[in-house]
DNA sequence: TAAAAATACTCCATAGGTATTTTAT
DNA sequence: ATAAAATACCTATGGAGTATTTTTA
């Protein structure tokens, strides 16, 4: 299961149709039925009736539906949080005598990296 | 970005390291930095410091982290939910008159399957 | 007969592997 | 000298397209 299938899944419901979707998101028909086939393969269950020319959500799909929609959402909060410019790299400079920084700083940047878990790394103060 | 990306992301985190965590994915080490390579350039940004042979993870890595955990849980989730009994199929066989199932039978059907967001189809009772 | 999904097939992009190089301990 | 990550290169899988068939309204 991947993310682009989730989107063409969830393209698919919002419309009720391959051709549909696979217009919205550029894509050719058949690669859309290719998508949905592989989904049902994994999962082990029909995402959609196709009765007749009419194309409808079964149960399993709309459990599947609900969970698409939060995977795209994490996944656009994704973008954006580590886009974030906290997260952006900058430069931090630091002079320490020689001597000292051998010894000290391995430990000064383990240090560092520890306190990533929970809050901003660039406003964290290190007391050795 | 996609879930196999996330998951061997996830994984090197966990080890900090790309070799071992290739080892438990079973892959080539090279493959895991190709897939961390991908992510990074798609995000534009470090999720890694590689300190000298050591690998630490950044402040952008870390958040990352916790949306990988949790994409990969969404994951298990899906997977169980949705194979879960409820929504595997079985036979449901209607008898009706012919001339009657002509008629009426589509929009029974719409109504079966307009019950699906929100409750369990199968046990859903459509009036007419 | 028209419109939509499925299928058969072809092709190419790319994910993954092997082998090697680079780098730091 | 060793261990780990990066890089170069190659191969093969499978994802996407085109063309066609099937189906039903």
């Amino acid at each position: 299961m991947e993310f682009r299938q989730l989107k063409t899944f969830r393209v698919v419901a919002d419309n009720l149709s391959f051709t549909k979707a696979a217009e919205q998101i550029f894509m050719a028909q058949s690669s859309v039925s290719a998508q949905i086939k592989k989904l049902e393969d994994e999962l082990e269950i029909k995402l959609f009736d196709r009765i007749g020319r009419r194309v409808l959500l079964t149960a399993a799909g709309c459990k599947l539906y609900e969970y698409a929609r939060r995977m795209e959402e994490m996944s656009l909060e994704i973008h954006s949080e580590i886009s974030d410019s906290r997260y952006s790299r900058g430069n931090l400079t630091i002079r320490v005598p020689e001597t000292l920084a051998f010894v000290y700083m391995p430990q000064i940047v383990d240090r560092f990296h520890e306190t990533c878990s929970g809050s901003k790394p660039s406003t964290s103060i290190i007391a050795m």
